[in-house]
DNA sequence: GCCGGGTTTTACAAAAACGTTACATTGCAT
DNA sequence: ATGCAATGTAACGTTTTTGTAAAACCCGGC
C-alpha cells in the first residue's frame, strides 16, 4: 500500500465538470473512474476498490445522499466527499451525518479540492502524506523523505511528528486542539475521556526540532484553551 | 474554535428513555441534566442556563405543553424540542403554537434526535462561539485564535474573555446585566442571589486589553443598573 | 530470545487562568 | 453635601492547563 497510486470514483453527471475532474486527478497522480449516473455510481461505488470516492449530490436516477448512505451501510470506512452545489447548513450537515468524510461546495477551486482529498486520503490511514516542502521560520521540512533543514544541518523526523506538521499546516488558520489531533492523527474514537499526555509530548519534541528557541516558539505556539497553532510562512 | 459544551436538559419521566437520552447526549458530548417530573422539570428549565430542553409531553405533575408555556414566558428565546408519543397533527400543532422550536415523534431514531438537535442549535446560534473577528474601536479581536491586534502588537485572550466578548457583541444592541452573563456565560442558575464578583473582574481585565484609556471606556460601557454593553463598530 | 527506535505513560514542575476577599471609587437620590 | 448602593480593581489563594524528564512499553528485525 505504501506507494500504489490511490484509486477515486468520480460521480457526477455534468459531464463538464466530470472530465474536468478525472482530467486534474490523473494530473495529479491518482487513478480514476467516473460515473454519471447514480446507479452506475452506485454499482461502481460498492465494488470496494476506491479509496476515496467524489459524490455529487444532484443526479439523475439517485441522489448522493442514498448512495451514500448505501456505500455506507456495505463498508463503514469508505471515504466518501460530497459535491455540493449549495452552501446552505443543512445540506452539509445532512451529508456529513450520512457519513461523508468532507464536502466541497461548489463552485470551488481545484487546489482546495485536492488538499481536501491529501486531508482525507491520510485520515483514512491509506497512510499518505503527500510529499512536499513546509516552509517554516529557520527550517524547511521536506514531508517525503521525512527530513528538516536547518541550513546547518539535516534533522530527521518521525513519521507521527511529520502527520502532526501535516495537519497542523493544514489548518495553519486556526489552533487544533489536542483533541482534534487525536482523533485526526492517532485516529482515536472521538467522545473519549482524554487520559493521555502524547500530544504535548510529540509537541514537546518537534518543538526541539523546529524552533531555534523551544520555550519561545515561533513556528509551533500554544493557544492556551484551545489547542496548538502552527504559524505559516517563513 | 473557542468553544464550550452545549449544556441540554431532559424532561422525561419513563426512566428508560430518560437514562437512555442522557447517555447519547453525553456521548455526543454535550453537558445533560434531568428531570423525571414535571414541577422538577419546570424548576430546573427556569434556571435558564441550558442551550435546550428536551421535553416529553405526557409528565407526572404539569404536562408539557403548560412547562413550555411558563418557560417561554420567562424566556422567548429559550429552545425546546417537544418529544410526542403521538403523531397526532392536533398534538404537534399546539406544541409548536405554544413556541416550540421542533417536535419528534416517539418512536424516534437516535440518529433523528441527534440531527434536530443540531439543528435547533445550530439554529439558536447559541454557545459555540464561532470564528470571527470582532471590530471595535482600536482593536480587532480573532475569537478563532484568541487574539486581538491593536496595529501595534496582538493581545492575547482568554477563553473566558472571548466568551464574554462574544456573547456582549452577540447582543450589542442592548446592555447585558451580570446575571445574563453568569447564566449565559458561566451556566449558573438563574434567580440565585449572587454573590460573586467574578464578572466584574472579568469585564475589568478586558477593558484593560480593548480600552485605550480603561476609565473612559468607549467599546465596553457600564450602564449602571443594567449591566455592561459593547458597542458595535470601529 | 534480544536490541533499538519510536511511542506512551507516569510524575512532577511551572505557568496561566480563575474566583474571592477587601477596600476604593463613582454616581445618584435626597 | 451626605449616604448608600453599584461599580472598579489590587492582591491573594486555588484550580486548571501546559511543559517535560524519565521510565515503561511496544514492535519489528536480527
Amino acid at each position: 500500500m505504501a506507494n500504489r497510486k490511490m484509486r477515486i470514483l468520480v460521480i457526477e453527471d455534468e459531464p463538464a465538470i466530470r472530465e474536468g475532474l478525472v482530467d486534474v486527478l490523473v494530473f495529479h497522480q491518482y487513478e480514476v473512474d467516473s460515473a454519471a449516473t447514480g446507479p452506475d455510481g452506485l454499482r461502481k461505488a460498492l465494488t470496494g476498490k476506491f479509496d476515496l470516492i467524489l459524490l455529487d449530490i444532484m443526479l439523475p436516477g439517485m441522489d448522493g445522499y442514498e448512495i451514500c448512505d448505501r456505500v455506507r451501510t456495505e463498508d463503514r470506512d469508505q471515504p466518501i466527499i460530497m459535491l455540493t452545489a449549495k452552501t446552505s447548513d443543512d445540506e452539509i450537515v445532512q451529508g456529513l451525518k450520512l457519513g461523508a468524510d468532507d464536502y466541497v461546495a461548489k463552485p470551488f477551486s481545484i487546489q482546495q479540492l485536492v488538499l481536501r482529498i491529501e486531508a482525507v486520503l491520510r485520515r483514512s490511514g491509506s497512510g499518505r502524506v503527500q510529499a512536499r516542502t513546509l516552509t517554516l521560520h529557520g527550517i524547511a521540512i521536506d514531508t517525503g523523505n521525512l527530513v528538516g533543514n536547518n541550513g546547518n544541518e539535516d534533522v530527521p523526523f518521525t513519521k507521527r511528528e511529520i502527520e502532526v506538521l501535516a495537519y497542523l499546516a493544514e489548518h495553519s488558520d486556526r489552533p487544533v486542539s489536542r483533541e482534534e489531533l487525536l482523533v485526526k492523527v492517532w485516529g482515536y474514537a472521538k467522545n473519549l475521556e482524554i487520559e493521555t499526555r502524547t500530544v504535548d509530548i510529540h509537541i514537546a519534541k518537534i518543538r526541539r526540532k523546529i524552533e531555534a528557541d523551544p520555550k519561545e516558539p515561533r513556528n509551533l505556539v500554544t493557544v492556551r484553551g484551545a489547542g496548538y497553532r502552527l504559524l505559516a510562512g517563513g
